[in-house]
DNA sequence: TAATAGCACTCTCGCAGGGAGAGTGCTAAA
DNA sequence: TTTAGCACTCTCCCTGCGAGAGTGCTATTA
């Protein structure tokens, strides 16, 4: 099974039986690799072929038919075989452009990214909002909605926003409200939800109380979940180009894209390490994904606010044009992130 | 095909066929019916069914099959048949215990509706985040995220929060921005975007002018955006329950939750009336429906915040529990909603 | 006149058989 | 080591057939 094991003409082969099978969905016999000029005829690719079945690169799904690429097999033409090209310089243009014309706003960056990243690669994306790796207040601020409802605005470091209502037992008017923000970002500025907590035990004003309590209490909350917001895009995409038949595989993809516990562990998983990876029919460690495959990236800026992004769809995905895609959307959130906040960039 | 042509007895057969086959998904035979002591036998059931069948309110798949409702069928059944239920009170108190456990967060609520939408009427469901019919200030916020990068919250009548970064030549400092922001609120405060815009003319300050520029210029999008976030679950529901042949009411479906503009027109409909509306197979409107039910209710605040949710799915989707827990969740948030402003409810 | 028992008819579904076609594995020769 | 040739296998598609489900129609009954 290791890689040295390969001769050069069997690399070749596996190549194109992957290549070809991602094009036409349709097991690939001897005879249709003939026709890439290999200067052997078909009995000769029918031996390798049957060689790299033995590998356990290859498979047939029944004795007499073409054969199909199998996970070893498309993790090995991942790993070895693949030409990592670059996104083409005039697409990397066209997708820039976009990004520049949406303004400098952040959501509209992240549907963008989803967009994109569907359009791209034709399967189905998805993109988590960057996040700071750790929570601390960047502000608060107190918003008198109307007699006894205030809204409460905290801003982390790395821009997340969250709102809160609190209602009060009594009215309280704007320039209180302000003179209390003012008064309670100084106290709190750069501290955790611990760090909140304890220099507000002295606090005796009613409302600083209150509103002390609810910022600890969101500020816990967004430590304790992983990810935030999600982006998703392209399911269509997998409706329409996917056999119908492989139903479980199309079952996986929505429930990666819906369920937040799935999306919680890819991120994870994304988080751990930099660059581009590529998870194939689960890689062994992960059973609900046994019929897909997913190309992951972290993007943001390192140790400050980070995301995930990804393309999610079926083993026989066009992995070249899909990790060009996922790699060069990272590096531009990257950069696009950095350039919002001032950050040194992720490499 | 008026209502008055249909006799008591044809009624009676006419909604127990639509529930069986809302039920069983297969057609229903004349013999089946006879379960339901009519006290007539299947030989009458069939000549009352020929008889529904010229009046366009059941079909046959083929010569020798039993019968099928038509949209007519389910139509007039909505419409005239169905019992109106009320959710059990044990299911509402389980609902509304779920949202007051759920703090003062709208995201959370939504989140929430959305699941529960879906999860009780076992399809998918969406959910719009509630907006304001008119866009008008409430407050601006100016937060320096260094030094000369500057985070603009701008909150919106209604609650809306938009964020934009704003990039400067120069570095300028929290306490300046502060004092910036508080001259801006009494400015613009209660003003739409062309107000900001008017009344910024004079402005001579270069932040101040390029803020201005940035919240007229987010304001007008708010305002030709008609739709806000948008909340979804319950995909996996379809998948699961419906047979996988109707490729195309899948894809109709994934249609509706995944592009933007049909989302809109969606909102735009159920905003125009208030109580739930039914939309089965496009209603002979929208070809892009043909497959599908829509269960649709607007909540909120009239004339003040408002918002859309429903379910999708078949044609075949249990529309009296559907109807049910729509109305039962639109009432919910429009409560908690005017709860949260202390406006006055919608009816 | 409405209801119904009875029966012929129609259509689907599942199964089996057979022929065509695609593709393989193996053997023997170059 | 390569390859031509050939037997073999398996799918796919078509056909035919019998069973079963369900209908429509007709003649009979209350």
């Amino acid at each position: 099974m290791d890689a040295k094991e390969l001769t050069e003409r069997q690399q070749k082969i596996l190549r194109l039986v992957v290549q070809e099978y991602i094009q036409s969905a349709t097991p690939v016999s001897s005879k249709s690799i003939t026709t890439y000029n290999l200067g052997v005829r078909a009995a000769t690719i029918r031996n390798e072929m049957s060689h790299l079945e033995e590998l356990g690169y290859l498979t047939q799904p029944h004795t007499s038919a073409g054969r199909v690429p199998t996970e070893a097999g498309y993790r090995y033409f991942v790993e070895k075989l693949m030409n990592q090209v670059e996104l083409p310089n005039e697409e990397q243009r066209m997708i820039s452009h976009q990004f520049h014309q949406a303004r400098l706003e952040l959501d509209q960056w992240l549907r963008l990214s989803a967009a994109v990243l569907a359009h791209m690669s034709q399967n189905a994306s998805l993109i988590t909002a960057p996040k700071s790796d750790l929570c601390h207040v960047k502000h608060v601020e107190l918003i008198s909605i109307r007699d006894n409802v205030v809204l409460l605005i905290l801003v982390l470091q790395g821009g997340t926003l969250k709102q809160q209502i609190l209602n009060l037992d009594y009215p309280i008017d704007q320039d209180s409200l302000s003179r209390l923000a003012r008064q309670l970002n100084d106290l709190w500025g750069g501290q955790d939800a611990n760090g909140v907590a304890a220099i507000s035990t002295p606090l005796i004003d009613d409302v600083a109380i209150k509103v002390s309590e609810l910022v600890v209490d969101t500020m816990r909350r967004v430590d304790t979940r992983r990810s935030s917001d999600i982006y998703r895009d392209g399911l269509l995409n997998i409706l329409t180009h996917t056999e119908f038949k492989e139903r479980e595989g199309i079952q996986q993809i929505i429930r990666v894209l819906e369920e937040h516990q799935m999306v919680e562990r890819l991120v994870g998983e994304a988080l751990s390490q930099g660059g581009v990876q590529i998870i194939i029919g689960g890689d062994g460690k992960w059973e609900e994904f046994s019929e897909v495959s997913i190309v992951l990236a972290r993007y943001g800026v390192a140790d400050e606010v980070t995301g995930a992004m990804g393309v999610i769809g079926p083993l026989r995905m066009p992995y070249s044009r899909t990790v060009s895609v996922v790699r060069y959307m990272s590096h531009l959130m990257s950069n696009l992130i950095s350039d919002l906040y001032g950050y040194q960039k992720l490499t």
